[in-house]
DNA sequence: GTCAACCTTTTCGTATACAAGAAGCATGAC
DNA sequence: GTCATGCTTCTTGTATACGAAAAGGTTGAC
C-alpha cells in the first residue's frame, strides 16, 4: 500500500509557489495578518505577479489567507477559538476514521500501522522530537486510509495539515510524548481488536487532548506577554 | 440570528463567474467530464481568459473540476462510489453537529429551528418539493449553527453544497418526502430534550439513507441503461 | 489649529501578447 | 496495409501592459 500523504506532486511554477508560500506560513515565516505582497513576491521568486496571484487563490480556497478586495491579501489570523474549533472537528474525524477503520481494515493493514507505530516508538525512546513527528504524521495518515473512505481520507488530512503547526507545539510539554505514545499503543490495539466504539473513543481523546493542551500553550504565552 | 448560507457576495467579476460555473456544473449544464473551454467561455461572460482561469482555480480547489496539465480543466466525475463515501462523511459530519447542538443550543436557537421545521413541514404537506428542498437546506445549515462551532458550521455547508444535486434526487422517490420530515420531527425532539447521543444517531441515519436512496436512484438508472 | 477635499501614489483586477507543450493528422517507410 | 515520425495547430501557462479604485499625504479654507 501506498501512502502518497502528498498526492499532487506540483506541475505548475505556480503550484509550486502555492506549495512553498504554504509551508512558509504554516511554519511562520509569514506571520498571521502580515500581507502578502504580489510584487515582492514575485521578484523573489523570479516570476510575473500572474503565478503568484494564481497560488493567492489557492491559499485564500484554502483558508490560509483573507483576500480584501482592492487591499491586498493577509495572512488570516486564526484565533485560539477557531484553532481549538479545528481540533475538535479533526477530534471527530479522527474517531469516525478510527470506527471505520476498526471494522473494515485488513490483517496486512494493521501489521502495517504496528509497525508504524513501532517506529513512533523508536522515536520516542530517543528522545527525537523531530523524528517522532513525522512518524506521528504517517500514523495517523494510515489510519485515515484504514477507514476505507478515501474522501473522508482526503479530507482528514487537509485539517491535519492545516493544523499541523499547532500539533507540533504541544510535543514539547512534558510528559506529552510518552503520553501520546501509550495513546498510540491503545488505538493500535483497539482497531487491530475490531473494537470500533473504543477505536473512536480513544482517538477522539487522544486528539481532543491535543486541543487542550494548545489551549495551555496560548494561555501560557500570554501569561507571560 | 441570521443564517448567511451565503456569505460571501461576489466582489469581482471572476468571483461571480466562478459562482455561476459552480451553478452550471452542480445542475448539470456541464456534464461530468466535460471540457471547460478558456476560449468560448470568455466570449460568452464577455471577459478575457484571465478571470475565467481565476473561477477555474476556485473550482479546481472545492472539488468541483480537476485540472490536467497543458490539458485543461474537466467538470470532475464523482463515481457513485466516492459519493457514497461523501454522504457517509456528511452523516458523521451532521452527527457531530447533532451531539454538540443538544449540548449547547439556547432554548431561543432550538425555537428557531422547530419553526423552520414547522416551515419544512408545510412545505411537504403542500407536496411541494422545491419549496421542502430549500426549507430542508436552511434546517440543516440551522443544525450546523447550533453545534456553536463556527468552523464545523462551515465544514458541514461546504460538503452540504457539494452534494447538493444528488440530495434533490431522492426526494422525489416515493415516500421519502414524509419519511424525511417524520425523521426531522425525531431529531428536532432529540436536539430539544438534550440528548447529545440520540441527536447523533438519528442525523447520522438521516443523512446515511440519503447515501443509500442515492444508491438506490443510480442502479435503477443503471438497470435502465 | 483643525478638518476636509483633492491629488498622487500604490496596488489590485483585467486584457492582451507571447511562448511552450501536447494532441491530432498526414505522410512516408517498411 | 500498418506503424512511426514529423509537422501543424490548438490550448494552456506566463509575462506584461493598462485601467480603476482605494489609501495616504498635502494643501487650502474656515
Amino acid at each position: 500500500m501506498t501512502l502518497d500523504i502528498e498526492p499532487a506532486e506540483p506541475r505548475s511554477r505556480s503550484d509550486q509557489i502555492a506549495q512553498i508560500l504554504e509551508d512558509q506560513i504554516l511554519t511562520g515565516r509569514f506571520s498571521p495578518g502580515a500581507r502578502l505582497d504580489e510584487a515582492s513576491l514575485a521578484e523573489e521568486h523570479k516570476v510575473s505577479r500572474t503565478p503568484i496571484r494564481e497560488a493567492f487563490h489557492r491559499l485564500a480556497q484554502s483558508g490560509l489567507v483573507v483576500q480584501q478586495p482592492r487591499r491586498g491579501v493577509f495572512v488570516r489570523i486564526s484565533s485560539p477559538v477557531e484553532i481549538l474549533e479545528m481540533f475538535e472537528v479533526m477530534a471527530e474525524l479522527e474517531a469516525v476514521c478510527g470506527r471505520l477503520a476498526a471494522k473494515r481494515a485488513t490483517e496486512a493493514a494493521i501489521e502495517e500501522l504496528r509497525e508504524v507505530n513501532a517506529e513512533c516508538h523508536a522515536a520516542c525512546d530517543a528522545g527525537d522530537i523531530d523524528r517522532y513527528y513525522l512518524k506521528n504524521g504517517v500514523f495517523h495518515h494510515l489510519i485515515y486510509a484504514l477507514s476505507g473512505n478515501r474522501f473522508l481520507e482526503q479530507e482528514a488530512s487537509r485539517l491535519h495539515r492545516r493544523l499541523k503547526p499547532y500539533r507540533r507545539m504541544q510535543l514539547f510539554l512534558r510528559g506529552r510524548l510518552q503520553q501520546s505514545m501509550d495513546e498510540h499503543e491503545s488505538i493500535v490495539e483497539a482497531i487491530s481488536a475490531g473494537a470500533p466504539e473504543r477505536a473512536a473513543e480513544l482517538l477522539r481523546d487522544h486528539v481532543a487532548v491535543q486541543g487542550e493542551k494548545f489551549h495551555h500553550v496560548m494561555s501560557h504565552l500570554e501569561q507571560q506577554g
